[in-house]
DNA sequence: CAAATACCTATTGCTTTAGTAGGTATAATA
DNA sequence: TATTATACCTACTAAAGCAATAGGTATTTG
């Protein structure tokens, strides 16, 4: 399944500015791109994207940057990258519409609308705070095999 | 969600193959681009995939044609779409593998291969003979409201 | 042999994606 | 108040993918 990179870089610098979410400081974009190894420019551009969906908050000038606007369990994948990536949430166009108007009718419904419904649910399963359990499990050294 | 027109004009024609099946005649590309109204050099091309995956069988020179190798309730819209759709198939790119490498596993593992199983396990259930019912269904007089 | 068909490869124009460039506006701080 | 660090904005470019077209060859039927 193809996301873009620009969704991809949403969902990590969203994870990113999740696990600094407890201190409170504002992160710069050029923190993360550094951190990320990811464009500043290019990062800018999604920021906007974040924050238009009010996703994140900013602060300008000086000592500036983002931080989440909700917790980071309330914040789904379903939330991020429909900020980002249209092709997330548009419709699916028409196909055979003209000619075939109850074939194209049924494809959108038992096809089209049923797979964005299932996408859209699968991914608001998906909280930011699941993310970094994730990142954490992975720390731990791994001797859970011991107990299988 | 966004289905390249190729993808829905794959399962458009499969599904018209379908509603032919039991006559077991081969169906050919001319008569199906004027049927539902698509370009025939273009639907040739998506042939050419669906062929490929083995999901029609073709007859050559005069009188030949297409038919579906398989009965209609035994292909899914997913092996429709996958035979034609790369995105649908292919592996999400990895993200800040390079610099944040658990991160990088956490989105994939907790984020986009639960979509692909999502996506995937949807489609599977969706066969043509349902896409078919479903165009039965809208000829129906309007009636079964009376019973609510 | 003629017609009808599948099948193949290349080309074109368009749209999207990824990324760059060069600015302005704003706030903190020295 | 001047400097600096930041968000924020608009335009641009290059590459890739998508939709569609063009012009064939190979094969089968009649």
């Amino acid at each position: 399944m193809r996301i873009s990179a620009k969704g991809r870089y949403g969902l990590a610098a969203m994870s990113y500015l999740a696990s600094n979410y407890k201190n409170g400081m504002a992160i710069t974009v050029l923190h993360i791109s550094e951190t990320m190894g990811i464009s500043k420019i290019y990062l800018e551009q999604v920021f906007s994207l974040l924050k238009r969906a009010g996703l994140v908050i900013s602060i300008k000038g000086s000592q500036g940057g983002y931080f989440l606007n909700r917790e980071p369990n309330s914040i789904t994948a379903y939330d991020v990258l429909t900020a980002i990536e249209i092709a997330m949430v548009e419709k699916t166009d028409s196909t055979v519409e003209e000619k075939q108007p109850l074939l194209d009718k049924a494809m959108q419904e038992i096809v089209f609308s049923q797979l964005d419904d299932a996408v859209k649910s699968c991914l608001e399963e998906i909280t930011l705070e699941d993310i970094l359990n994730n990142v954490e499990k992975q720390k731990e050294p791994d001797n859970l095999m011991y107990f299988i």
